[in-house]
DNA sequence: TAGATTGTTAATCGATTAACAATC
DNA sequence: TAGATTGTTAATCGATTAACAATC
C-alpha cells in the first residue's frame, strides 16, 4: 500500500527531470540546486522540491543536489533501473517504427517480439526483432516475460485484443489505438498516446494564436 | 485579444468530448445530456457542462445537447474546419508512420512533404507524399502553405532545424524529438510529443501497482 | 403546466507558490 | 561560524464538483 497516494501530474513531470539531469550529468555538473535547475527548467524552485520530496529527501541543506545521485533516484522511482519486455501488437508503420527506436532500450525497455495477423509479415525481422501471428501470442506469453503491450492496431479490434493479453498476464497497456480501452480487469494499467489528440490541441492553439 | 483565457486543461478534454460525439452522431443518436454523456466518458456531468460553457452555450435546458450540432462546434473550436498543411522533418521509421496514417485527413490534417538529409531517400513516395532533401526547405515553404512541422528527428538537430522553420513562416511545431525546443520567436505554438517519457510514465504505474 | 436539464454561481478540493525554520 | 539551500508548513491560486435558479 501506497503511503500518500503520488499525483499523476508529479509523475508527468519525473521524466523531464530525469532527462535534464542526465544532460546535466554529461556536461559533468557534479551538483545542482533547485533554484538554478529552476531556472534551466522553466518552472518553480518551489514545486522541483515539493516535487522530489514526494519521493524522499535527496539534498542537503546548503549544498543542493548532487546530480548523479538525484538522476539515479529518479531513475529508480521510474522503475528505469529494471528491464521492461515490451511486445508491440500491430506491425504496420507505427509498431515498426516503434520497434526501430533503438533509445527505448537506453531505459530498459525492449522490444522482443511484434504481432500482426498480415500473413505477408509472418516471420519478418524488424531490427532483428521477430513478426509473429496473432495466434502464436498465447504460447508466446507462456515462454516469456511481458511486461508492456504496445497497441498500434485499429481501433476496432483494440478491445478485444487489450482483454486477451490481459488474460495472458499482461498487465500494462501503452495504448496508441485513438480509443478509451474498456478492459473487464481494472488492475490493469494503461497509457494512453492519442496522436490525434495531440495534433488538435496544437491545431486549437494554433487558430487562438492566429486571433489574438 | 482572446476575452479570458481558457486553461489547457478543458483544451486537452475537448478532443476526447469531440471523439465521443463523432461517436453517437456514426450511431444516429441525436441528443444526449451532460448527465448521459458523463456516464459514458467517466466524468462528471459537472465538468462537460463547464467546459463546454467557456466556449458558448450549446445546450438547451430540459433537452440537452443536439449531437450532431454540438461535434461540429467543438470541430470548430479545435480548428478541424480548416485544412492544416503539415510537413514531417525526418523521413525515417516515425515520419513515414505519419505520412501513412490515413486517419489525419478526416480531421484536416494533411501531409504534402516529408524533409530528409538522407540521399537515399530522396523522390522517394510514402503513400504518394514525396520525400525531399532538407535544403529544399526553404524554396517549398515559399511555394506552399506550410502550417505544421512534424519533427522526427535526433534531437540534437531538432533546435536548428525548428528555428530554421520559423524562419520560413512555419509557426506550429509538433514535435516528436526527446527534447525541449529553444525557440528564438516566441509566437510559435509547440505541442510535444515524448514518448520516452510516456512510456516512463507507465513504468512508475507499474512498478506502483506491483508493490500496491 | 410540469419535468428535465442547462448555464452559472458558490463551495470544495487539490496543486502550486511563497515563506521560513532547520541544518548542512 | 556565516552562508547557502533544503525540507516543510502556510498561503494562494486554479480547477473541479455541487447546488440551484433560469428556462426550454
Amino acid at each position: 500500500m501506497g503511503e500518500k497516494e503520488i499525483s499523476q501530474a508529479v509523475i508527468r513531470r519525473m521524466p523531464r527531470y530525469y532527462r535534464y539531469l542526465g544532460e546535466l550529468l554529461d556536461a559533468g555538473v557534479e551538483r545542482i540546486s533547485s533554484n538554478d535547475l529552476s531556472r534551466r527548467m522553466n518552472v518553480t524552485a518551489s514545486q522541483i522540491r515539493q516535487d522530489l520530496n514526494n519521493f524522499g529527501g535527496f539534498g542537503q541543506q546548503g549544498y543542493g543536489y548532487n546530480v548523479k545521485y538525484l538522476y539515479e533516484e529518479i531513475g529508480k522511482i521510474l522503475g528505469l533501473d529494471q528491464t521492461h519486455n515490451i511486445i508491440v501488437i500491430g506491425a504496420g508503420n507505427l509498431g515498426q517504427a516503434l520497434a526501430n527506436y533503438v533509445k527505448f532500450e537506453k531505459f530498459g525497455f525492449v522490444i522482443i517480439g511484434l504481432f500482426d495477423i498480415n500473413p505477408v509479415l509472418e516471420q519478418k525481422l524488424v531490427r532483428g526483432i521477430r513478426i509473429y501471428m496473432l495466434d502464436e501470442l498465447e504460447a508466446f506469453c507462456k515462454e516469456n516475460r511481458v511486461d508492456i503491450a504496445a497497441l498500434t492496431l485499429p481501433k476496432k479490434k483494440a478491445d478485444a485484443v487489450a482483454n486477451r493479453l490481459v488474460d495472458n498476464g499482461v498487465h500494462a497497456i501503452w495504448n496508441f489505438a485513438h480509443v478509451d480501452l474498456e478492459l473487464l480487469n481494472k488492475d490493469v494499467v494503461v497509457e494512453n498516446v492519442h496522436l490525434s489528440d495531440s495534433l488538435m490541441q496544437l491545431s486549437y492553439n494554433i487558430v487562438k494564436n492566429r486571433d489574438d
